[in-house]
Formats: structure tokens, C-alpha cells, sequence
DNA sequence: AAGTGGTCTAGACCACATT
DNA sequence: ATGTGGTCTAGACCACTTC
């Protein structure tokens, strides 16, 4: 394990267990280096990960402090930024998917675009309803291009699909791109959510790529306006 | 300005002017030390600033390269992950504000926990509605300690506010964290929005902090959901 | 085996705030 | 004036691919 991680967790656990206090200066880096035996850089990259956290906060000749968070927010920022599917999401619950469709086609013309694929390329067309619990929660729509994800068949899409490609291709999920917005539900995802038609929904649209930096994913995920939430550190520069 | 962000500049140029095209390696971080004339750490850190916008991938023993995106997501990246206001959001249009309250209370208890304040304390109780183009895209709740942000008028709220703590009172706005729900809109909030009561709308809670550590504001703002969106860039580890 | 990026160090110099 | 965190260097060693 990286050093500069285990430092950083070592810290945050000290803000967490409240050995450091709301608003209390942190020991100085130079003193973090003889206490963890580390250089200036490691102690700067370990202290930088919690800035970028939202834990705490630095100012340049003056200190390093502990910012004012109540245990929710602190909470949060553990989950924020994640990247997991939705099996993964609710690791701790009963997650099943009902098929609406499994194909294959020529790429459309929307999802060439995202997935940087030239126009007759085959994809999966894969159309599928989460349930978390026996309760609908999500629609997601993905093509996937088959030269990238072989070998789909339906007992996986019926469980994780990311567990798919991670487990048995061995292939690694790198990032995503993903935008969110709102609108209200047609008459068609209204039922398979069971929502009134024009009852809202989130869109949650995404490409996703591998470590080689190839797309591998284009999906649109329309989510129960009650089962869904999202949640962002923003920064000013 | 910094030497790692000024080659982490020159390099996306080159990316976004297909200088370095999509799939290709770029040069090898230790020609890039030599050709910018920098340390080995200084070009990782300028190339990782890309790695995290999602631009390129790097490959531990193969090299770097430029991933495989269309220009409108590269539009995008540049975007996401911005902390700005309604008035900087839509700064080539007209931006106003129909205040629907502005008054100064003891701080509510959501609030009072949000803003870890003690519960005796007052605040700046802000209710506006936001008009772009003449259109109301959004409804501002927001609480400030008086104590922070002092001095605040009418006529400041009209306008922005973050204008006014950043330019009027010298405080630096460092970052905040968000979270966006979906629900159906009130009666009230769909008369506001020109909309119909029960049509969708996105709910965006902020929590914003000074570079102080200190938290100004506790914010909820209630978005038309044709006016709504947001970008965000997820990575897995 | 050679070459990549990843981590880490020890120390220089700078910008900024005041312990 | 002193001490903070910020940037940068030159070089060591490691983990991983195969240029």
C-alpha cells in the first residue's frame, strides 16, 4: 500500500474518531514528516487528498485546520465520487434485473457518436429494469460494442455486468463521463417503475471507459425520482 | 502561474487541436521532461491534472495516451466540476433575482446542523427566485451567519451574492458540497417556476465553505427541470 | 533485459501570514 | 523576521509491460 495513502487514512481516522477537532490546527507537514518518517512530498500528497475530500482545509503560512463538519456530511464525502454499478451500490440488499431486451444491432446513430464508433459497428442493445428489493428503481438502457465486452449472455446481464467485465474478462474499469438531468416519465417507464405517467425521473447518462482508454459503454439510466441522489464536492479553482 | 499547470495547458491544446490524436501515445514522460525542461514529478503532475479530467489514460509500462472521446465530451470535461453561481452560470445572459423574503432569524435546526452553529445564532434567511432571460429557472433557500457575511442589503441579493463576499468583502469562496434529488414540485414552487404543481423539479443541497474552513452558507435550491443538468467525472479507485 | 510510469527522498527556493 | 505551505529538482528504487 502506497504510503502517502496510509498516512492519509491515518489522518482522517484521527478527524473521524475526533483526535483532531473542528476548527484545531493539524500538526504542521514538517512535523508530519518526522512523525511518519516521510518526506515533504508524501506528506503533502497524503494532507492533498483530504483537501480534496472537503475534510480539511489549508492555508499557506498559517496552517493546516480541521474543517467545521457536522458526522453526515462527513459521512457523505466518504461515499462522493465513487464510481460503482448499481449491484455494488446496494451490496447490502436483494438486486435482480427483469429484461426488457437483449440484442444485438448496428450502433445508432446517437450512441456512435458517444462510443466514437464508426456507423456500422455491432453493439449490444441491452434494455434492462433494476429491482433493489423487489422494487423497481432503475431503467438503463447501454450498448456496449461487442469487439470490446465478448461473450454477453443473458444470466449476466441478469446480475452485474460490470462484475462481468472486471471478473471474468479481466478487463479494468477506468472512469466514467456522466451527466444528469430531469424530466418527466412517459407513459411506458412510468409502468415499468411503477410511477404515475409525467411523475418525475432523474436521467442519468453515461460513458465509461477502460483503463486502455477505450469507451466501452454508452447508457442512459432513468431512475425513480424517490430512490435517487447524487452527491458532488465542488471546488472554486 | 504554476509550471505544472501551464504544460498540463500546453498539452490539452495540443489534444484539443488533434495534435496528439486520439489513441495515440503522447511522448514518453521523460521526453516531456526534457522538451519542457522540467523534473520527473513536475510532469506528472501536469499530466495526471488530464488523467483526472479524463482526457488520457496512462498505462504503468506502456506509456500515455489520448482517449478516445467526441468533442462535446471534451466540451463537457472542461466544464464539470465547476463551483459557480447562477449569475457566473449564465454570464452572457440576463441574470435577476425576485426576492421572496430577506430577513434575519435565529438559525432553523437543519440549518443551525448544516452550518455547525449553535442554535442561538443568527442568520440571513434568503428566499429568491432566479430569472434568466426573464425566465425563473431556479428558487434560492439560503442561511449565512450574519456574523461571516456581514452587511448584506437588498440590493446585494438581487445580484450575486457570491460577487459580494468575494469582491466587497475580500473572503475567498473555497469549495462546497452538493446534493442532487429529484422530486415533485408544491403548489407554491410550481407557481414560482411557472410550472404545474406535481411537474418535476431538481433539488440541489449546498453546504459552502470560505478557504477559513469556515461554513458560510447552507443553501437549497430547486431547479425548473428543463433548466437542470450536471456533469461529473466518476473514477474507480 | 530494457523501458515505462509510480513512489519517495532531501533539499532548494518562493509566496504568504503572523502561531 | 520567522515559519508556514507550494513548487520544483535530481536522483533512487519499485512495479509493471514489452514501446
Amino acid at each position: 500500500m502506497k504510503k502517502y495513502v496510509i498516512i492519509s487514512n491515518d489522518i482522517r481516522n484521527k478527524i473521524l474518531k475526533g483526535e483532531y477537532i473542528a476548527n484545531q490546527r493539524l500538526p504542521f507537514e514538517k512535523d508530519l514528516c518526522v512523525q511518519y518518517e516521510s518526506s515533504k512530498m508524501t506528506i503533502k500528497k497524503a494532507v492533498d487528498i483530504l483537501v480534496t475530500e472537503g475534510l480539511i482545509i489549508k492555508r499557506r503560512g498559517s496552517g493546516t485546520f480541521v474543517k467545521d463538519l457536522n458526522p453526515e456530511e462527513i459521512e457523505r464525502i466518504a461515499m462522493a465520487n465513487q464510481f460503482r454499478g448499481t449491484t455494488a451500490l446496494y451490496s447490502d440488499k436483494k438486486v435482480f434485473s427483469k429484461i426488457l431486451n437483449f440484442s444485438i444491432v448496428t450502433v445508432p446513430e446517437q450512441a456512435a457518436k458517444k462510443l466514437n464508433l464508426s456507423e456500422d459497428t455491432f453493439v449490444y442493445d441491452i434494455c434492462r429494469v433494476r429491482y433493489v428489493d423487489d422494487k423497481p428503481v432503475v431503467i438503463e438502457k447501454m450498448y456496449m460494442p461487442i469487439d470490446l465486452i465478448p461473450g454477453i449472455k443473458e444470466k449476466n446481464i441478469k446480475g452485474s455486468i460490470y462484475e462481468y467485465i472486471e471478473n471474468e474478462l479481466h478487463l479494468k474499469i477506468q472512469s466514467a463521463h456522466r451527466t444528469v438531468s430531469v424530466r418527466k416519465a412517459t407513459d411506458s417507464e412510468a409502468e415499468e417503475l411503477g410511477l404515475e405517467e409525467g411523475d418525475p425521473v432523474a436521467i442519468a447518462e453515461q460513458v465509461g471507459y477502460l483503463d486502455t482508454g477505450n469507451t466501452f459503454e454508452f447508457s442512459t439510466s432513468i431512475h425513480r425520482y424517490d430512490e435517487f441522489s447524487v452527491e458532488m464536492v465542488l471546488t472554486r479553482d
